[in-house]
DNA sequence: CGGGTCTTTGATTAGGTTCAATAAGAGTGG
DNA sequence: CCACTCTTATTGAACCTAATCAAAGACCCG
C-alpha cells in the first residue's frame, strides 16, 4: 500500500529505445516493475487507440495486491484510479450499520475508483478477491494527459458515461426482477465477461462468495444457493461449489422465472385443489429437459 | 425539437472567439431566459466559478418543454446533454416488455443525458412531469469549451462523478432497505431538494404519480399507497393526495422499518396466540406522537 | 487434525405483490 | 353546468416470494 504513493514518472525522458521490450502481455519492466504504455491502457479499457497515442515514452505504473488486500478504503482521499490487468476484486459500501453493500467485481479491463472524484475521497472501499495487477492512474496526471491526447478525454466521458449505464441496469434489474432471474443474468454476464477475457464461457469459477453475490443482487446467501440449485436441477447449469458450468445460456437469458419445483407443486395443487380440481398428475418429478417444462421458464 | 441541431461546433480550432454566440438572425432575448451564460450554467450545476469564465458573450440556448413532452426518446442519437433550469422531468428505461423502470427525478440544477455518451445514442428517455425549461448543452461544443476553461473540464468530471455516486447509494438502497426505509428516504431527499430550490421543506407537491415512485423505488403503487397512509397514520407526515406534509424529518432520515400497525397487531396477535399468550390490550388506536411506539420507529 | 469459513438444505414466517373494488379528481364536450 | 370518461389514489383480502432461523456438510489452511 505504501507503494501507491511512490509513482512519480512525470514525464521524466526515458530512453525509448533501452525499453523496446514488450514483456508480453505484462506491459513492460523498469525498475524491477511493471509498466503500460498509452496504447495498452486504450486497449485493457477497450476504447479506441489513435495514432497520436504511439509516444512509448509514457508510461503507467502497474501495482500488486494479494487476495483480501485493500486498494483503498472508505473516507480515504482520493488521488488515483486503477485499471484492472489482471485478477478479480470487489468494490463495497458500508452502511451505517456495518453492513456491506457489493457495489461491483471489477475485472480485467475495468475502471474504478471513478466515484472518489466528486467529494475527493472514495466513498467506497476495494478489496481483491484474487491477486491483482493493477494500473495506477493518477488523477491528476490523467486529466493532464487529455490535454495533449485528445481523445483520451472523450474516451474518459465515455467510460465514465459506460459505468453509470451499468448502474443503471443495475437498478432496473434490482427494481424489477426476481430472484431467479437476477442470479440468472449475473451468471450470463460473468460468461460473457470470462469469454471476453479469453476464457471459457461454459465452465468458470466464481471468485466471490455466495454472500458478496446475494449482496450485489440484493439478495441473501441463501436465496442464490438455493437458486444455483434449482438451475442445476432442472439442467440449466451444473454446480459445484465455486465451479459453475453453463448449460443454456439462451435460457438463463431470457428466464423471467422458475416453474414450481415437485415439491412446492404438491403444497400448489393442495391449495388450488379447493377452487380448481384438476387431472391429478401423480408427483413424477419433471425430466430436466422436458419441453413442456420450458416454455414456462421463458417470458411472455 | 427541430432547434437542437442548430448549433454545429465541431472540434475545429478552438478559440474561445470562435465559440461565442452564433449568428442567430431573429433578435435573441437574453431578458426572455432564454440564454445562459457560463456562469449561470456553473452556479446552476453547483460547481465553482472561476475568474477565466467571466466572457458573458458566450451563451447557451434554453428550450421549453410542457408537461407530458418527451425531450429524447430511446435510441434517438446522442449530442447534447441538458441541464434543468426549472421545471420536473423523470428519465425511464424501457425494459424488453414495455415496463418502465423509473431511473432518476431531474430538477433544477440537475443534469440529464450523460448516458448517451458513451453508446452515442440515449439509452432512456427524459419526460417532462411539469412545464420546463432546460439549458442544452450540445456536447461537442461542451468538451470543446473544457480546452479553453479548464476548470469546466473537471467540473464534468466531478458532475458525472456525483451521479454515479447517486446511482451506487439507489443501488444500495434497493438492495437492502425495507418498504417503508425506500419511501421514507425518498420523502426525504424530496425535501432537501426542495430547501436546496428555495421551496418550503415542509410543505410541497410531489409531481409524480405513485406508480412512478414505485417504480423509482422499486415497489408497486399500492405499497407506496399503503406506506405513505402508514406514515401518515403515525403521524410522521400529512397526505393529501399529491400535497406531503413533512412534519418529522429525522424519524424519516433514520427509520427502518415500521411497528405493526393497530390492525394487523390483531392478525398477529391471533396467530401467536397459539405459542405465546399475551396481555390483550384492546384496538385503542395509537397515539399519532406517542414515545413508546417512537423507539421501535428507529433502527437498531 | 481441528477450527473457521463457506455452502447446502429444511421449516417457518413476514413483507410485499397481486387482484379487486371503490373513490376522488381532471378534462372534455354537449 | 353536468354527465361521462380516464387517470390516479386508497383500501382490503389472499397469496407468494424471499427472508429468517436452524442444522448439518464441505472445504480450506495452519
Amino acid at each position: 500500500m505504501g507503494s501507491m504513493q511512490t509513482q512519480d514518472l512525470r514525464s521524466e525522458p526515458v530512453s525509448p529505445a533501452a525499453l523496446r521490450l514488450p514483456h508480453l502481455e505484462a506491459g513492460w519492466q523498469r525498475q524491477g516493475k511493471l509498466w503500460s504504455t498509452l496504447k495498452e491502457l486504450c486497449a485493457l479499457l477497450r476504447i479506441p487507440v489513435t495514432s497520436t497515442m504511439t509516444d512509448d515514452d509514457l508510461l503507467f505504473q502497474h501495482v500488486q495486491f494479494k487476495t483480501g488486500q485493500r486498494i483503498h478504503t472508505i473516507g480515504q482521499p482520493f488521488d488515483t484510479l486503477y485499471i484492472v490487468h489482471s485478477g478479480f476484486l470487489k468494490t463495497v459500501l458500508i452502511d451505517e450499520y456495518g453492513n456491506e453493500q457489493v457495489l461491483s467485481f471489477p475485472m480485467k479491463g475495468d475502471l474504478f475508483g471513478v466515484d472518489g472524484i466528486h467529494t475527493r475521497r472514495y466513498p467506497s472501499e476495494a478489496v481483491a478477491l484474487s491477486n491483482c495487477d493493477l494500473v495506477l492512474l493518477p488523477f491528476k496526471k490523467f486529466v493532464a494527459l487529455g490535454r495533449s491526447y485528445l481523445e483520451l478525454e472523450h474516451a474518459m466521458y465515455s467510460v465514465m458515461s459506460r459505468e453509470l449505464v451499468r448502474e443503471q441496469a443495475m437498478v432496473s434489474m434490482l427494481g424489477a426482477l426476481s430472484a431467479e432471474a437476477r442470479v440468472a443474468r449475473f451468471l450470463v454476464s460473468l460468461s460473457e465477461r470470462f469469454a471476453d477475457m479469453g476464457y471459457s464461457s461454459k465452465l468458470f469459477n466464481l471468485r466471490m462468495t455466495r454472500h458478496e453475490i446475494g449482496s450485489y443482487l440484493g439478495l441473501t446467501l441463501e436465496t442464490v444457493s438455493r437458486t444455483l440449485s434449482a438451475f442445476n436441477e432442472i439442467g440449466l447449469i451444473t454446480v459445484d461449489q465455486r465451479s459453475i458450468g453453463i448449460c443454456d445460456v439462451e435460457a438463463l437469458r431470457t428466464l423471467r422465472r422458475l416453474p414450481p419445483s415437485t415439491t412446492r407443486n404438491r403444497q400448489a395443487a393442495g391449495r388450488k385443489a379447493r377452487q380448481l380440481p384438476q387431472p391429478l398428475v401423480d408427483a413424477a418429478p419433471a425430466a430436466p429437459g422436458d419441453p413442456a417444462t420450458w416454455d414456462q421458464l421463458m417470458s411472455a
